[in-house]
DNA sequence: AGCAGGAATTTGAACGATCAAATTGCACAA
DNA sequence: TTGTGCAATTTGATCGTTCAAATTCCTGCT
């Protein structure tokens, strides 16, 4: 076999132009039945493949999405981000598009690697992951009329409705509400809440959810909820300690009787510490919580690819000016509470 | 700001021809130092970039490396291929390289997919990872003369002088034999091993690691070492069970006093089921491990990293009979052993 | 001054696709 | 028969870059 097959070639053998090819492919309907068999054919018998490369000069559109891969500091919960890779990877393929990667070492630096990629007319698009309020990366790309959604809110006033960018994300305040609930349902009062220091856009966000679904369901004050959350940095050390306090209680406040929190990391601490003695939900449902048997609230990975493509390639095209202003610029899906047994850690 | 520059812009403000442009991009040292630097000058000017499509329309060289991302089944290590994709990602964005994601669902459709992404022009290279022996993706590599590096030996009858394939691996049973010297360093005498069932190259690898270290160093014969090998399949539940059987001892075998790991899954479940009572050492130094202190084997995943791109870009530019003999077709890399806190787990 | 020979630079063509405009084919009405 | 209108197809130009060959520029030598 020598060179690959060009759009010439193609044409040649099925006795037609390079146009009425590239039509069979790129406009189907405007081709008659007969002459589409035809190319069709001929593509099929010589392998026929675009040159990508060539398609992208000509049109200007790199079909191509950029996504930053993280440097793994996250700790346990990193295989989130790797799970949402794949989940995007499959379902653009699936769409036509590539996903390429690249790294920064900081939000300036990522801002570089926009430009770099922008210039190479290597991607038409760019997703972005962990977003916080005032993110100077949104800010670059809205300005320099990029398109891109972001997976996650930017966490400004009003971010559920803002109109400057378009955005996925997991409703972790309906996570840990459902949690909470479902502890509440199993006859557990005092469920306490372990979770990150604010201001933390994500983090605040889900002990809200906690904090309403206590209100609603377990007959306490907003006072006496307080004393029930603690505010600590992630990790599983933090988290064990977090839970020795609480179940120690202190003056005029009794011990929890179930808890749950931020992360699978901070769970786990939770876990460890208890040894059992009480029920324990965690966040991200990542491979150790599924190890350990711990109950988790499970992140939709592949609805928010799905979501995130559909604002890429729907009518706003990522641009968020693009598409009518009818049409939804964001997408909150539900995260899924997984329970699982209760007595998961060996008894030494 | 209009459209992107292209090179004949760069060229009319340097005053020079498109050709020179190009030659100060790609081959500096054929222009006269002085008009190089009236075109780099330009160039800053402008910020220019050269379109990448076009580029590789022209040289048919795509820059870019294909691998395969993985669903997550892995449990606990999955991390390990998500940082070694960062560590690849890194380097490769220094050498001008970048690195295209795609998703398969079994051996064939990969290899489906490398013939799509080649066709396309997509990619000139691969990255595999997770090779076994027979492996039909590098038999089709191979055949259709791609180039590609694989992350794992091709497992083979004298692989480790295989020449048909480049590969980078890390070594198994150097890490192995140094956790359990160092067991044996601390007085224990009785380590015991739990693996993964025969046949699996880098299993067996890893446990031939700590049988030479132990026939060296621990006094024990090859019939006594027999039963402190346990094979099981990878999990945390497996690794516990297998722990207690080895604790428990057996007729005439006495009970392990430390015991070493082919994966931290293993040995999470063993550092559980241990509860502290005797040291553990567990493979991979995932996040996990990280986490509750546990000692692990950790693989550099960035000399990994550098050693595939070498091989990719060197002489044999991912090609085995590309380069001269003499040229090294493939890299073993060392291992470090991550030794922690013998007791991390609260008790309870 | 004239010329050889190499270095530096420029010019035309090509990579493989799509766009825009031109052309052909066909059915039907005048 | 001839023209009209629309559908189907073809032709020439172009995207931005690099390759290959041609050209210009310079230096040193006779």
């Amino acid at each position: 076999m020598g060179a690959l097959p060009t759009i010439h070639d193609v044409a040649r053998v099925a006795g037609v132009s390079r146009q009425t090819v590239s039509n069979v492919l790129n406009s189907p309907d405007i081709v008659r039945p007969d002459t589409r068999d035809r190319v069709t054919t001929a593509i099929a018998e010589l392998g026929y493949r675009p040159h990508e490369s060539a398609r992208r000069l000509r049109t200007r559109k790199s079909s191509t999405i950029g996504i930053r891969i993280d440097p793994m500091t996250d700790g346990i919960s990193g295989s989130v981000l790797d799970r949402f890779l794949h989940a995007l990877t499959e379902q653009a393929a699936a769409q036509g598009l590539r996903v390429m990667l690249f790294t920064a070492t900081d939000p300036d630096d990522e801002i570089r690697q926009f430009a770099r990629l922008r210039d190479g007319a290597d991607v038409d698009a760019f997703v972005l992951t962990s977003t916080f309020h005032g993110d100077p990366r949104t800010e670059w790309l809205i300005e320099n009329e990029q398109s891109f959604v972001t997976f996650g809110r930017p966490w400004g006033i009003d971010d559920m409705n803002d109109p400057a960018h378009l955005w996925v994300d997991v409703d972790g305040w309906w996570g840990l509400h459902e949690a909470t609930t479902a502890l509440l349902a199993q006859g557990r009062r005092r469920v306490g809440y372990i979770g990150w220091p604010s201001p933390s856009g994500t983090g605040d966000d889900r002990r809200r959810g906690w904090h309403d679904a206590m209100l609603a369901g377990s007959g306490l004050t907003d006072a006496q909820l307080a004393p029930l959350a603690i505010a600590t940095p992630d990790g599983v050390t933090p988290g064990g300690a977090a839970l020795r306090a609480l179940l120690a209680g202190s003056p005029g406040v009794d011990p929890v009787d179930a808890v749950v929190c931020a992360s699978d990391s901070l769970a786990l601490g939770a876990l460890i510490a208890s040894a059992g003695a009480i029920p324990v939900i965690g966040y991200d449902n990542t491979p150790v919580a599924q190890a350990l048997g711990l109950s988790s609230v499970e992140q939709p990975l592949d609805e928010v690819a799905s979501g995130v493509l559909e604002l890429l390639t729907g009518a706003h095209r990522g641009r968020p000016d693009a598409g009518p202003a009818t049409d939804p610029r964001h997408r909150l899906v539900r995260p899924r509470l997984v329970l699982r047994s209760p007595a998961p850690l060996p008894t030494p």
